[in-house]
DNA sequence: CTGAAAGCGCTTACAG
DNA sequence: CTGAAAGCGCTTACAG
């Protein structure tokens, strides 16, 4: 009879009386001001969370057309985040929601104002965040759980702390299988070359490797394992420092399919052939391991579902409802194809 | 000194004022209600025009962030719109505009009732809308125009009729330059494997094609004249039923570089050798060119300008300044690269 | 940090 | 039809 959730929508008033506070209080919560009581902030959220609500702003936004997420993603001009992208949009579409992007870059994360750039959010009614390997601080967090602004990573970089949601693979054990596959081919002088140390994912990956590597009685070599960018180009320029070593590996683990384009690259323009003198595992499964000659062996992550599952878990936070976990993480599959074969004895 | 436009934001009150009449009444005028003299409404209505004035609302959208734009595109998981999006966004990222993406889709544009997505555009404060490669209708452009919401077509399908803003490449002049290059070889008997014949510009490409065989004596085969889809799959089913042909080509000409994917495969399946076998030619330029073996010949059309022309071009009609061409055409540019060679004799 | 009080801009209900 | 009065929901300024 007495239930907190009534019918009539929650106005700010229903919000300071659950919340045992003012109304300038709530208001100034809701407004991110900081001379608010960290007790008395958290109390206010949860009352704001309980009845659902919405400033006349929200409200209006909500009834005059679909929920709004932005998304900050570094470029699209690479498969990895078309893959993601894709899956995003199509969700999207489902939901009915829009995306909007343009604005915030990761390049202009740091330099903007977390602040103001939340608040701006609220005020026009986005409904949450999904940022994709970027970067984050946990001053960049606080200003948007504050102000009850949702946020999913996908393949975080930096993480900053605890206590945020992220859409991820499982990168160790992906690691350790491509690396394991190629051990069972025979190699053992198998080089990795990965992300930028930043990048959770790539970390992961280096270790699944550096377990199958131990897991085999392999002695790791520093001298095979370099960290640069998820791009072509770092392909490249590893790849060249790989094969200019005394003894250069006969097999290459790359972080990404994208890195893998470097390495084929760097292979035909060697005359090396892949994969009777090199060997190559990519890491994506991005539609370019079709495309390219040979046809790339590669870990592949369900990149599509995981972008649908970054978008419907920033819905579901904004509706106030919990997930199921703050990490999601979506299983990694090792496709062969043709560019892994045992080595040159 | 009595100036009426001041540098105070022009409140409901002020409009009163000028209007002779009270706030409520401007109120009710502002929300459409009836109980208004219509002599009454008329000056109330001038006033509001002569001040500006905008609700909270509107004034909250406007100041309270970057413009937004929306984009209506199908999928990014074509090198082709990949690369427009990326010239879209980076125009985005410099002019400070959030793009908006995924409510509408192509698919949905029939079902979706324009006069009530434009109105949510206008009442969520958008600035405009880019469509790519997409159907229009007379009465959707219509309800756009009515509500002063600029729109830009990047290569419209089915161009209903005179006065939109548009923005395209010379694919007339491309597809040409391209068939003319296969007649330089020495080339006879080429085929074309083209896009949608709703496609303004696949169209022009084909008379591109034609003027060139004409100009050169060939006369053209109905048979060698394919129109389907800008896709690979399409590529595959195109070339398979022009090789199946008693007198196959000895050149394709493909309307898009993801139909000469399509060419190129059925090609490797068939054991037919790109150039020696087949010439090949495709038409984009995108990135794709770099990356199949051999690397493809095509035309390329900057795709990515293009993109950041069509931004500000709906940046620009919303200031209300007017284009100097409202077709934009680009330049395109024949790529030669390892898909073409002379036939064999 | 907090909230009573005042204020803002718009809308509603109703007397004339 | 019109507008004085009351009201709504939020915010601001400031005393404690």
């Amino acid at each position: 009879m007495n239930q907190v959730s009534s019918k009539v929508k929650p106005v700010l008033a229903t919000v300071a009386a659950l919340a045992g506070v003012s109304a300038p209080t709530v208001s100034k919560v809701i407004n991110g001001r900081d001379d608010v009581a960290d007790a008395t902030r958290i109390r206010v959220q949860a009352a704001l969370a309980e009845l659902g609500y919405e400033s006349p702003m929200q409200r209006r936004t909500r009834s005059t057309g679909p929920a709004m997420v932005d998304l900050v993603i570094d470029g699209l001009n690479t498969p990895y985040s078309m893959e993601l992208v894709t899956g995003i949009l199509d969700c999207a579409a489902i939901e009915d929601v829009d995306v909007v992007v343009g604005n915030v870059t990761p390049a202009k994360l740091h330099r903007a104002n977390h602040e103001e750039w939340a608040q701006r959010m609220v005020e026009s009614g986005r409904k949450g965040l999904i940022l994709v390997t970027s970067e984050m601080t946990a001053a960049l967090l606080d200003s948007f759980e504050h102000r009850n602004i949702p946020v999913v990573v996908i393949d975080p970089l930096n993480p900053p702390r605890q206590g945020y949601s992220s859409v991820g693979a499982t990168n160790w054990a992906g690691g350790k299988e491509a690396t394991e596959h190629l051990i069972e081919l025979g190699h053992t002088r198998i080089a990795y070359l990965g992300g930028p140390n930043a990048a959770e994912c790539s970390v992961a990956r280096l270790h699944g490797y550096l377990a199958a590597l131990m897991g085999h009685g392999i002695s790791s070599r520093p001298a095979y394992i370099l960290a640069g960018e998820f791009n072509q180009p770092f392909g490249v320029v590893g790849t060249r420092q790989l094969l200019a070593l005394e003894e250069p590996p006969t097999a290459i683990f790359a972080g990404s399919d994208s890195i893998a384009l470097g390495v084929l690259e760097v292979a035909r323009t060697l005359g090396l052939r892949v994969p009777e003198d090199l060997s190559l595992v990519g890491f994506d499964g991005t539609p370019l391991t079709e495309q390219t000659l040979p046809r790339l062996t590669s870990v592949a992550q369900p990149l599509q579902e995981m972008g649908r599952a970054a978008l419907r878990a920033v819905l579901r936070l904004a509706k106030g409802e919990a997930l199921d976990s703050a990490h999601m993480e979506f299983a990694t599959e090792l496709i062969i194809r043709d560019s892994t074969a045992p080595p040159r004895v």
